[in-house]
DNA sequence: TTAGGGTTAG
């Protein structure tokens, strides 16, 4: 933005003819060099009003400084360093100069600056006022110090400024938000300075220690609620996801005649998002349409949020593209809506439309895009945000960013890529270690994941429930079946976690693929909870590669109870007795499959090449290169019968009717896309592949040769871990 | 003479 500079005239004020000591307060507050300041909206245009108040003379005024230099610090279009420049060439700051510095830094990411200017405050000899604490105090709470916290407490008893309610209100927040509500209680009984606020600032304190109930005490003592405490109560209920009580509290808020506004209305939507409650949030929504608020940005944003987490994306997007002005929190909660329904693809696309609409992404955005390229596979957008990511300064301390990262490396099949962040980081999360533990793990490299295991627990890390789903399921994908009980009882002994549904999973596919099914069984009958479909279908699973016909009978009842409209299991079933060579009964499944109109989940396979997901169905004729790939498909299918390759067609209803139609395997969807990998990638670069099935056999053994008649890599993510496919053979070692 | 405390997307 330009400054209409005609519209300022030198000589308005001749102040540069008055002395040194500020004019009338009256003539410079209104002076129009200073009244410019509101409309800067960047570093120029400041640099710009800067100079006018040289040439009017202004700058012999501390107080036009002051106000420059307010601007710079706390405006958010302004400019910390140039403050801090205006500040070092004066000569002798005033006390609101101070002030005001102090209050920017506050707001700063480096509230220890904030604190340095407040001691160096005092060696100047200015003493600090009733609006000095405040800002002090803020600092003292973001840096989380309780001792430097006390200090400044100390100070303000000995100046006599705890009779300030303004004061008073920071010092119990201060206490109250660095978990010290004993002090934060003290400070607020010594003292007759009640009011709605103080009692909210305590109120949050309890909130923030999760104790709901001392809150609901202290909220009912209030003598005159305001908006203020009550948004704090109802956004204490989302916090402990107590979402109805949430919704009552609005409600009663109502009813005591307090006006909601916009924080209220958006802490009230979150809350009806977080708990997937259409009717509550349809509830919110009238009531914010009968009040005419249904224009504010926030309060769509939050409608869009509320919309797409209760599943509803067709409301949230039509309200999405009604903006007429979209922020980026507008952006990050429709993409965050499209994650959170696993539509990847939208999520992708519309990321895509933001960065053409030159949004900048933030790390929110980050943390919903990162796992829809994790499902995907979508490495090459994942490595781009990578690097986006490694220029801009500001995430480099986001753990949870890194951590996605690793997630994303690990699940798109880049597991060196993922160690690589893994080792970069300064600081890791728990999750850290986690994903990479988990990621180590689904790649089959089990030994790895149990050393980062005991790396983890060496540096002092306590693992938790998630920790012990990568270590055995790290254990059960390399059949390690006695390291895999040890884990197992040390997590319940040593860490006195009980085992969940994933966690027993993972050792009735270890026992189930060992063959100790009197074991498994006795396992499952031991459990704590019902078993679920994962772990019938695991040991159903264990049935088909040990032919256990009568076992595999019983197994799929439970899952027939359990899981009724689930193809899978028939499909597994008549897998098993195929493999015993009974045809009249896999006849007999697909008819009851065929009468029950049940279609298997087609398998679907996705390639990414040049940042673009393709996505193939079983027999997909609809990519614009069909033919070529089909060409290619003949040629994959002569080499392989040329190296002695014979399709087994016991798994034939691995892919039901479309496959059956065929006549062959050579169409399943993973074989689409690897062909298409063979015509669309260079000689020699590795094939990235993710199917959303398990792969079968026959797939299995025909890319274990593909890897070595084209010598490429191939790595293929199915439903359950990777394969890495070289020189004829598999990371796997043929055990998934 | 200018300002300051408690609530707000994942």
């Amino acid at each position: 933005m330009a400054l209409p500079s005609t519209s300022v005239s030198v000589s308005t004020f001749p102040l540069h003819l008055l002395p040194a000591s500020d004019p009338p307060y009256k003539l410079l507050q209104s002076h129009p060099s200073l009244s410019l300041l509101s409309k800067c909206k960047s570093i120029q245009t400041i640099k710009q009003v800067h100079s006018h108040i040289i040439k009017t003379g202004l700058h012999h005024t501390q107080f036009a400084l002051s106000k420059l230099i307010e601007f710079c610090a706390v405006s958010p279009f302004g400019d910390l360093p140039y403050a801090l420049l205006l500040f070092h060439s004066i000569d002798e700051p005033n006390q609101f100069i101070w002030n005001t510095m102090i209050r920017g830094l506050s707001l700063s990411s480096t509230p220890e600056l904030a604190m340095e200017f407040y001691v160096k405050m005092i060696w100047s000899g200015i003493l600090p006022n009733s609006y000095t604490f405040p800002f002090v105090l803020k600092s003292c709470t973001k840096m989380d110090s309780t001792q430097v916290g006390e200090q400044v407490h100390g100070q303000v008893l000995k100046l006599g400024l705890d009779s300030d309610a303004f004061v008073h209100t920071s010092l119990i927040n201060m206490y109250a938000q660095t978990s010290q509500l004993g002090n934060a209680r003290l400070v607020f009984d010594k003292s007759p300075l009640r009011d709605a606020v103080s009692y909210t600032a305590l109120i949050t304190g309890y909130i923030s220690i999760g104790y709901m109930e001392s809150a609901r005490e202290i909220f009912d003592e209030i003598p005159v609620r305001d908006v203020v405490s009550w948004n704090a109560m109802i956004a204490g209920y989302v916090q402990a996801g107590q979402y109805e009580d949430a919704l009552a509290f609005f409600k009663e808020m109502i009813e005591a005649n307090v006006v909601p506004n916009e924080s209220t209305l958006v802490t009230v939507l979150s809350g009806c998002a977080q708990s997937g409650s259409l009717e509550m949030g349809k509830w919110v929504r009238s009531w914010i349409d009968d009040h005419g608020l249904g224009f504010n940005i926030h309060i769509v944003n939050a409608l869009i949020d509320m919309y797409s987490k209760c599943g509803d994306l067709d409301r949230a997007s039509d309200l999405f593209e009604g903006l007429e002005q979209r922020d980026v929190i507008s952006w990050n909660v429709m993409i965050g809506g499209y994650t959170h329904m696993s539509c990847h693809k939208e999520a992708l696309g519309l990321f895509q439309r933001m960065l053409q609409s030159n949004i900048e992404p933030t790390d929110v955005t980050f943390l919903s895009i990162l796992p829809a390229c994790a499902s995907l596979g979508a490495l090459d957008l994942g490595k781009w945000i990578h690097a986006y990511i490694d220029k801009n300064i500001q995430y480099s301390d986001n753990i949870s960013i890194w951590t996605s990262l690793i997630d994303m490396y690990a699940k798109c099949g880049s597991i060196e890529a993922a160690q690589q962040v893994f080792n970069s980081m300064k600081h890791r999360s728990l999750a850290s270690w986690n994903a990479m533990i988990s990621g180590l793990a689904m790649h089959g490299l089990a030994e790895k994941a149990l050393e980062l295991f005991s790396r983890m627990t060496n540096e002092g890390y306590k693992p938790d429930n998630i920790t012990f789903v990568g270590v055995l399921s790290a254990c059960s994908h390399a059949g390690l079946l006695d390291l895999g009980r040890q884990y197992f009882s040390s997590m319940v002994q040593d860490y006195a976690i009980s085992p969940d549904l994933q966690h027993y999973g993972c050792m009735v596919n270890l026992l189930g693929r060992a063959g100790l099914f009197d074991e498994a069984e006795a396992l499952i009958q031991n459990m704590e909870m019902k078993p679920d479909g994962a772990i019938w279908g695991s040991l159903l699973g264990a049935c088909r590669v040990h032919k256990r016909v009568e076992l595999g009978e019983s197994v799929a009842k439970h899952l027939f109870e359990l899981e009724p409209e689930n193809p899978g299991v028939y499909v597994l079933l008549s897998n098993i007795y195929a493999g015993a060579g009974r045809w009249d009964d896999v006849a007999r499944i697909r008819t009851l499959l065929n009468n029950k109109g049940m279609k298997k989940v087609p398998g679907c396979s996705s390639i990414e090449v040049d940042r673009v997901v393709h996505e193939f169905l079983v027999s997909d004729k609809v990519h614009p290169r069909c033919k070529e790939i089909y060409d290619m498909l003949n040629e994959v299918d002569t080499l392989l019968e040329k190296a002695g390759f014979v399709p087994d067609t016991s798994e034939v209803l691995q892919d039901m009717d479309e496959e059956w139609k065929e006549g062959a395997l050579s169409h399943h969807s993973e074989k689409l896309a690897i062909a298409f990998g063979l015509i669309s990638t260079k000689p020699g670069t590795t094939i990235r592949i993710v199917k959303n099935l398990r792969v079968c056999g026959n797939c299995h053994s025909a890319t274990k040769l593909i890897s070595k008649i084209f010598n490429r890599e191939i790595i293929a993510r199915d439903r359950n871990r990777f394969h890495h496919f070289k020189d004829g053979s598999c990371s796997c070692n043929d055990f998934w």
